[in-house]
DNA sequence: GCTATATTTCGATATATGGCGAAATATGAA
DNA sequence: TTCATATTTCGCCATATATCGAAATATAGC
């Protein structure tokens, strides 16, 4: 973490843009708006191979979009909380809001297990 | 308004954080913050050579994120209008809420050209 | 211990991206 | 028209990214 306690470097800004510069990474957001879910779900929901889908978890987790809890053989993710700093948070909240309307018109998903 | 008017695809908003996934662009954005700028000025203030900065310059347009107007020679950018849609106000207010603060901690820009 | 399942890590590969300098284009000025 | 300047386009290179399958790791259950 940072010398100071919610200090946002021009990078750390930039790795949060980028993480959500994916299609299948703003797809597992959405999926995550609607509650946890452990990875398997979302490999299912994504159309994608497990290993890919956990490369694209990291990505999110490390730019602190969403948090990992480990419960037994299963990942869980979540959004981060609204706490967190770091500027995560607005850009969740920017995201979230557009994300609904967006996934209307897209193909993304696999299955519709993530669409509203 | 028309249905599909400021339609956002998953696409589009993946686009959008694409391009300001990325510390020069980002500074780039700061730099408009203050006012329009032509592309020698943006190059200047960047220290990278005017042809980077142009593709630079073109993400961020077809994201959205900026509007050109060519004057004689130069080519002047600005922020994209408030009320362009397709979410890049949205996302132009979230990163401009955070750029002051996270330059402050950055060594990315060449010259004090661009930083408040 | 052994097996089955969930996840991560490890190559490998194809494509995308950021960077530069050189060449091409556009335009104002002499 | 000729020259100088601002910008874009092009070719090239190095690095990053998205993806997969296979192998490695972790854990629950037998």
């Amino acid at each position: 973490m940072a010398k100071y306690e919610n200090e946002i470097t021009l990078e750390g800004l930039a790795e949060i843009a980028s993480a959500l510069g994916e299609p299948k990474r703003l797809m597992a957001l959405a999926m995550l708006s609607r509650g946890e879910r452990c990875l398997c779900d979302l490999t299912e929901g994504l159309g994608l191979s497990s290993s890919t889908v956990s490369n694209h978890m990291a990505i999110l987790k490390r730019a602190g979009l969403v948090e990992a809890r480990k419960d037994g053989r299963w990942m869980h993710f979540r959004l981060a909380d609204s706490s967190s700093g770091s500027g995560a948070p607005q850009a969740l909240a920017w995201v979230l809001d557009l994300l609904p309307e967006s996934i209307k018109s897209s193909t993304c998903c696999a299955k519709d297990s993530c669409c509203p």
